[in-house]
DNA sequence: TCCCGAAGTTCGATTTAAATG
DNA sequence: GCATTTAAATCGAACTTCGGG
């Protein structure tokens, strides 16, 4: 049957045009038209006339390639992977933007999954973006989504990937991390040279890598500064761990605290959100921020800025990690592609202390 | 050149299983294969056996079917595209969490676009979504985003597209959307009831149609009961919307409020980022909430909980519209592949009044 | 005619190898 | 040999058609 009379018949909702029509219009062959149309190797030798024709053919048609049978082809699919733990997590979004950002440039498109803390919808997330062929991975996961089997797929299937947020000791991959030791240090830094000698700490999850750097923080400046931690002021949040969970934490460690009736006045909180619960605690028991005891949060999440009182908080420039992963990943998309080796880059990112509103020089006795 | 031997060749990374090796493996043609794993309407004449026999090889082989050559074969990507307007917003997240959810347990896989409040961003997205053969489309858009011209694209396309957020009364499109009367309503309601008379209002841009609904339950409420609405306490945020300039508009216009000297005891605040920033000014000015002062908003972002005090609010389910979205939206995906008429539903969803801490019964005088 | 299976065509592009003047 | 162009093979699966018991 002619093609012409086929595609004739197809007709209304199914009227792509294909290299196939640009080629007739054009009076060139399907292969020309490739060839210019992705300004392959061998273009070079064909005169601009006849580029210019087919480019601008292909325009007035409105010819856009089949990304599938181009995949199919080329055994590339133009995309990367992004795998986040929980996108109602105010921590993942700005991670995402930074991101996007920096994909945009890239002739990269993304294929985003919300693993929602759940480590089954990890895996098959992770299966379906390796069906998609995606040539690399950028993950955002906590402990719970990751472990060695998870990237031994990954590593077998020789798809390059980088962690941001986590970094993982056991393992030699790519990843971008915040300074935890420096930035708690500089919120205990900040507490102190506000005055404060009797800080309640409350840390993150013993689980989670986060929290021991943090505290090896603490006592790095408490040791430089001859601060004494009483250990009666050391509280705990628990391993099961999601953003509501660290704010009742916050809250319930901060009424732990308030009980033990050791006089203190500061919060040396383990993230914004224990913060935030750790003021309304206080504020329950008709205790003010910063007049009565001063806070200070980790992260900077977009609350922060905007609570009563606004959070002082060590910022986690975000956008940045993002746009530093999407950075490292193409390097090791690149290096792969070529079948050159790429040793796994790790890189630790300073944090930034904001001063806003939740801490405050202690009144002078 | 025989096929094993290019294969060998290979080797090293690129040794993805075909259904041409299922087939080699177990004995039969590739055609039989395709039809048992698929279980395609010929698969009824063929014994029990061989099917067995051919998913188990396909098991044990590791078989992942080429998702671009089943693609571009079938014509269908078993694949859904998903934009919103700002990734960063609180609203958003809550709503794609949703649409996860739902699809999750459908054959369908979504493509996710992060338009950044951007217009360029949001067609180019858009365009990238329609060449990878999105078979239907989840706009959650504000008005800078979309005009007619997106839409006619849509429509001569055949891509069904479902609209959660808004609604598009020019066009006869699926939607889903909050009750924006009736949740305004319920808030003053709420306010009426706790003895408040004296009420400021912090309406939202004059280009949103939220704001016009919101307003008209305002006034059915306030008309209802015989409540006068002092026109010099009705104050309005600018149209520039983002969600940052929504808190910094309540902060404003609250001022603006306070300095206008005319006593007033509650505040009816657009959204709960216009509360927020309401709630900071009050803070400013050493006025309490609610002892002062009580403040409502509307929509239950996610720090709406965990502000100090944490905020009365009307709760938009958003979890739910975004499930609601995928229904449709399936929906009219198997009527367009069968080529059936589709007519667009238009759904409104009843919120919920939320009652936290931010609003108090007036002191009896 | 019913059942079982296979050969061959097709989807829309990329790429290799080769033909033309 | 050089510049210019193209026929044909290929990617991996789905589908149509056909043949034999």
């Amino acid at each position: 049957m002619p093609f012409e009379f086929v595609r004739g018949l197809i007709g209304g909702s199914n009227l792509m045009v294909t290299i196939h029509d640009v080629a007739k219009s054009s009076g060139f062959s399907i292969t020309t038209v490739s060839i210019v149309l992705n300004d392959a190797p061998l273009a070079r030798y064909i005169p601009l006339e006849t580029k210019n024709r087919i480019k601008k053919i292909a325009k007035t048609l409105g010819y856009r390639p089949n990304v599938f049978a181009r995949s199919l082809r080329s055994k590339r699919s133009n995309t990367v992977g992004v795998i986040v733990f929980d996108i109602t997590d105010p921590y993942c979004t700005h991670i995402l933007r930074g991101i996007e950002l920096s994909l945009y440039q890239s002739s990269y498109i993304s294929i985003f999954a919300d693993a929602q803390n759940d480590r089954a919808r990890f895996e098959r997330y992770l299966e379906m973006l390796l069906d998609r062929r995606v040539e690399g991975l950028i993950t955002l996961a906590n402990s719970l989504l990751l472990d060695l089997d998870i990237l031994a797929v990954l590593e077998k299937r020789n798809v390059p990937m980088v962690l941001i947020g986590r970094e993982l000791k056991s393992l030699a991959m790519s990843a971008v991390i915040i300074d935890n030791a420096a930035g708690a240090r500089a919120a205990l830094e900040h507490l102190y040279t506000l005055g404060h000698r009797h800080i309640g700490f409350i840390r993150g999850p013993k689980m989670l890598a986060d929290s021991r750097e943090r505290w090896k923080g603490v006592r790095s400046f408490a040791h430089d500064a001859g601060l004494v931690l009483d250990p009666k002021m050391i509280v705990d949040l628990t391993d099961l761990y999601d953003p509501t969970s660290a704010f009742e934490g916050g809250y319930k460690l901060t009424q732990e605290l308030l009980r033990r009736e050791r006089p203190f006045t500061a919060i040396h909180a383990f993230d914004d959100m224990t913060a935030f619960g750790a003021i309304r605690a206080l504020g329950k028991s008709k205790l003010k921020v910063p007049d009565d005891y001063s806070v200070i949060g980790f992260d900077d999440v977009a609350p922060a800025a905007l609570y009563a009182p606004p959070l002082t908080t060590i910022r986690q420039p975000m956008e940045t990690m993002g746009a530093m992963g999407v950075g490292i990943l193409l390097d090791a998309i690149t290096a792969s592609r070529e079948s050159r080796t790429f040793s796994p880059v790790q890189r630790k990112v300073a944090p930034e202390l904001l001063v806003r509103e939740s801490t405050k020089a202690l009144a002078q006795p």
